[in-house]
DNA sequence: AACACGGGGCA
DNA sequence: TGCCCAGTGTT
């Protein structure tokens, strides 16, 4: 079992991908790729990716920018504290750091955004430091190759799966190693039908000799999650805000921080969802509204719970909109809302206008 | 230690 | 369509 590294290795020279952050080793590169790596698959942060470099081409850039832009940029990819984190931690490079990051993990890690996994992929793919990374892949790989049976949601397993693969880190080549093993994780080793026929490590792997490399990693089941019915109000204005429509930002932590949505809000026991739209938008905007036709209805899924997001249009009857339950507001016109940053739910709800050939109202 | 935080892939 | 996936920060 001793060394797998070497077969590991072999295998990620011949099949390596090519991959746009994979082209050069420059530190920036490799941060932003492993922050948008994150929770989220390849094939969706390449594009993501490019756009992001040839907007802000270098961390100086990144760090003098509005976080409007870095979170417009950022638009669709989810977990958007991932982006505020990205460009605070950028300033905070820039003030501290005279622009270069850290090229420790112990001196990574103490910036915001960047955890174990992060501080050790960066130290180890762009600065060459012997540190391990442990993120899903690995773990996958990992309770097979050792058929670990421990609950993998367990914080005793996970620090265990930590010791373990630190202790596995090749003297050299870290930086290699620890991409190869999350390609591998990636490509061979996934987590339904791992293509153990193909895999360079299946005569080191313990669970492929039992047959119980799909029944690895063992993970707690986790409870269904609530589903709530939520309605969004696409609320036209009058007088001079004629033909515009009222959007807000929402409070920046919190679900969807920082981004711009169709104000409104869930529905509780006993309500209409237009009663609940007219109660929402006087509690959070201090607004009048009367309530008109669906426009939309859009079904989204969190991580903890799902909606359902029902859009309608209203008209504006009455009070100037405050700032109470909300970060900012504005009246826009539907062109205009390309240029803030929603998330897919209320991009769903825009689609829908655009398709239409006009309002009703 | 437990929970919050988006969106995509796959059967 | 329902289920699965998963780093970091906060509390």
């Amino acid at each position: 079992m001793d060394t797998f590294a070497a077969d590991l290795l072999d295998w990620f020279y011949t099949h390596r991908a090519d991959l746009p952050w994979r082209r050069e080793r420059d530190p920036y590169h490799v941060w932003l790729s492993e922050v948008m790596l994150q929770q989220t698959q390849v094939g969706t942060v390449v594009g993501y990716y490019e756009r992001f470099l040839a907007r802000f081409p270098t961390l100086a850039a990144l760090a003098a920018a509005p976080l409007g832009d870095v979170l417009k940029v950022w638009e669709g990819l989810g977990y958007y504290s991932r982006a505020r984190n990205l460009h605070r931690a950028a300033q905070i490079v820039v003030a501290e750091y005279d622009g270069e990051l850290p090229r420790t993990a112990a001196e990574l890690q103490r910036l915001p955004g960047i955890g174990r996994y992060t501080a050790g992929a960066v130290a180890s793919i762009a600065f060459g430091q012997n540190v391990p990374v442990l993120d899903g892949n690995v773990i996958r790989v990992l309770t097979r190759l050792y058929n670990i049976e421990e609950d993998i949601s367990q914080q005793g397993t996970r620090r265990r799966l930590w010791a373990l693969a630190e202790s596995l880190v090749p003297a050299d080549r870290a930086g290699d190693y620890n991409e190869a093993l999350m390609e591998l994780g990636r490509l061979i080793c996934r987590p339904r039908r791992p293509q153990c026929d193909r895999c360079p490590l299946r005569q080191h792997c313990q669970a492929y000799r039992e047959g119980l490399q799909e029944q690895r990693p063992v993970r707690r089941r986790r409870p269904r999650t609530p589903h709530y019915d939520v309605a969004a109000g696409v609320i036209y204005g009058t007088g001079s805000n004629a033909s515009r429509i009222l959007i807000a930002q929402r409070p920046v932590d919190g679900v969807l921080g920082g981004l711009w949505e169709f104000p409104g809000g869930k529905q509780e026991a006993g309500e209409t969802l237009p009663e609940t739209l007219a109660r929402e938008l006087e509690e959070e905007l201090g607004i009048m509204v009367e309530v008109g036709e669906p426009v939309v209805r859009v079904k989204h899924a969190f991580t903890h719970f799902r909606i359902t997001l029902h859009a309608y249009e209203c008209r504006h009857t009455g009070g100037r909109p405050v700032k109470r339950g909300v970060a900012d507001f504005a009246w826009v016109t539907l062109a205009e809302m390309a240029n803030y940053a929603f998330g897919k739910a209320d991009r769903q709800i825009i689609a829908a206008l655009l398709e239409r050939p006009r309002q009703l109202l």
